[in-house]
DNA sequence: GATAAGTACATCAGTTTGATTTAGAATGGT
DNA sequence: ACCATTCTAAATCAAACTGATGTACTTATC
């Protein structure tokens, strides 16, 4: 299943031109902390200074920016700061997770407005699943109070792999039933939104870059850890999908460090009882909170276990790290909150220790500034990417 | 040593995207084997009929394309092919290698029209290494009897890591003295044309996507063998050289890798006689030849030395590509001649029986369709990319 | 004459250039 | 202390410019 990748590259025009810049300008001033003034616009994104007027003029008249109060100089008129207006527009996240679904409405600084969860449903019929879904983010932006119009889209985020072109998922491991169900243009025609979808790692990784622990790094690896584990990569500040969209799995890692073959092993060591054995999605990731508490209160063979594990992802990221030139590689998914003081003290000398750490420039590790919802604000962030972030990419012709 | 990487994108403007369109045009005409008329060029690149006439007229009179022949229809009026000109522009390619400096002159399509070879020099006094690089330039532009104004200018492929900013080689392993000599900078001011500076295996994996095995793929891996190995990474149709331009190096698999461990391993284990420890960075190559020869003919222990490198080269090939989500690997480099036929019946199965091949989509290995030189063959493509090739990066304002 | 390829010309959209207006601080005289 | 003047940098206005597009026209072959 490849993608059919256009063989030659498509040309641009003007309409698109104006649609970048624009995209530039309010890229700039939401990433700038206090805002920006026009001058510094300017300067920042190499436009003349006419030209972000205009451009401004339009993002205030839409309610994209708002002007927030002066900054004066030694002398001269003051600079009028611009700064986005978070309830210029907002976007919606769905996260597809085997255990559970959540619905989120993000705000332009993506901000969280308004949550849902609900279980995951089994697909036993795939037109009342995806009525039930279409049903609950109508209740979602109902429950909101966010006016239709100010909404950009719908981002779904799944575990991968995906098939980008169907927009479904493929042989979900953990999601039986869900494949083959055209999630994408069956939400689109329910809601009337536009919907983009991705894998879910890699909707995380937008998410840190828009409003996490990236938002000044346009090279670093994103680590997610959940029912399954696997990587977003962003390099010179474009997010690796691949040729077939499915970039960032995890090749020999994968297998043996999943949430269930951790608890596995500690079952089979006789750590956890086997009545902790996972039947469900849900049950491994209790099961392994259950191995994180033993390792906590001092039970060394929980430790070397979840060591072990720690020691394999370390290896793996510094690997990876080292192959794209990361500067900044993250942690996060629902379980790191739990791991993150266990194996941030084993991964960080891993990858002090490895051999273009230091040589070429330093690399930080940092665990996720969000939280459990990483992934249905990565769906969100999705749309948000999309629309209004200034990729080059967007300027090609359709 | 990082770089300043701007912190916001910058905006584009009008002549930005007559030079990216026309370089789009150029680049479909070039990557069609037979040319193409100017309604399928419109059709391609999405460009109006009018926009590609009008570009198509420009590439005539700068002589970088030429009417070759109509393809008649069944009625109305034939199509005007067009093709691209090999001698309308060249480029020259420096390969500094540990053992031996290559140039090469490049014609668009890529062809070698004149090459030279010289021993690396020690670096006793820079300024008269540069002269004597610089006179060799001079030379070789000289004996190929192009007229100066047709170079496109100077590309230069030193092994890793480099300091792009610096435009020179950092703590190169094998190339002790050229640290700290700013090639780039000076060779453009000695020469007089502009000069990039890559590392060498990135420079390879784009002669790979120009002309040679990678033409048709926007996703690849290359790996590259020779003194050093590295790999160089295309993922959607653009290089990566992450956030200090050293994406490529190989974590843990490099150490165990180089010819030199190999060679050792090889004289630790009685394969080779102690007589064969490589003292200069050529002995090295040879000193393998050696290994290789004697696996040829059927000693065992030099067999299983190449195998378990052949195996360890693989897992790493295809959890990289696995991560980037490649369809092609191609393997190169000075060595990679002597080493196919032996490398690829091991690492085959290796990344057929990876995870996601097969799940997602089929992965092909190959050799170079490139030799020797493709070091230096991708430095000359290094000033062809970066000039003629259409990259959405280069709409970006300065 | 029919058909498809390619071109001339006017139009349109978005950026740029240079001149102009605007808002506040600094100056200096009373 | 007060106030008009001057200065400076920010922001905008108006006109020019550039490159893509749509429509109508010409060209070349069957």
């Amino acid at each position: 299943m490849t993608i059919d990748q256009p063989t030659v590259r498509r040309g641009t025009n003007l309409p698109r031109v104006g649609d970048f810049n624009e995209s530039v300008v309010l890229d700039a001033i939401r990433r700038a902390p206090d805002g920006l003034s026009r001058v510094e616009l300017a300067a920042a994104t190499g436009l003349s200074a006419q030209t972000v007027s205009n451009i401004c003029r339009r993002l205030l008249d839409r309610g994209l920016v708002v002007e927030a109060g002066k900054k004066g100089g030694r002398v001269g008129k003051p600079r009028t700061v611009l700064q986005v207006s978070p309830g210029g527009s907002f976007a919606i996240g769905v996260h597809l997770d085997p255990a559970v679904v959540t619905y989120v409405v993000l705000d332009l600084i993506g901000g969280v407005v308004h949550s849902m969860r609900q279980p995951t449903p089994q697909v036993v019929d795939q037109a009342e699943t995806l009525a039930d879904m279409s049903t609950a983010v109508q209740r979602l932006v109902d429950e909101s109070g966010i006016p239709r119009e100010r909404i950009l889209g719908l981002g779904v985020a799944v575990p991968g792999p995906i098939d980008p072109v169907a927009g479904a998922v493929v042989e979900p491991p953990q999601l039986a039933g869900w494949e083959r169900v055209p999630l994408r243009d069956q939400l689109s025609l329910a809601t009337g939104w536009p919907v983009v979808m991705d894998k879910d790692v890699i909707a995380a990784a937008i998410a840190e870059r828009w409003a996490g622990a990236a938002v000044h790094s346009g090279n670093f690896l994103f680590f997610y850890l959940g029912t399954g584990s696997g990587m977003g990569v962003v390099v010179n500040d474009v997010v690796l999908r691949g040729v077939s969209g499915n970039a960032g799995e995890i090749g020999g890692l994968d297998a043996n460090c999943t949430t269930y073959a951790l608890v596995e092993e500690a079952i089979e060591r006789g750590v956890l009882g086997r009545e902790k054995a996972p039947v469900g999605p849900g049950e491994a990731e209790r099961s392994l909170l259950d191995l994180v508490a033993l390792a906590d209160a001092g039970d060394s063979s929980a430790r070397s276990i979840i060591d072990g594990w720690a020691r394999r992802v370390g290896l793996g990221v510094s690997a990876a790290a080292t192959l794209v030139d990361s500067e900044l590689i993250v942690f996060g998914g629902p379980i790191w909150p739990h791991l993150g003081r266990l194996f941030l003290p084993v991964i960080n000398p891993i990858v002090a220790a490895s051999p273009f750490v230091g040589k070429m420039h330093e690399t930080a590790v940092t665990g996720t500034a969000l939280g459990d919802d990483v992934g249905a604000v990565g769906a969100a962030c999705l749309v948000l990417d999309q629309t209004l972030s200034a990729r080059p990419q967007s300027l090609l012709l359709a």
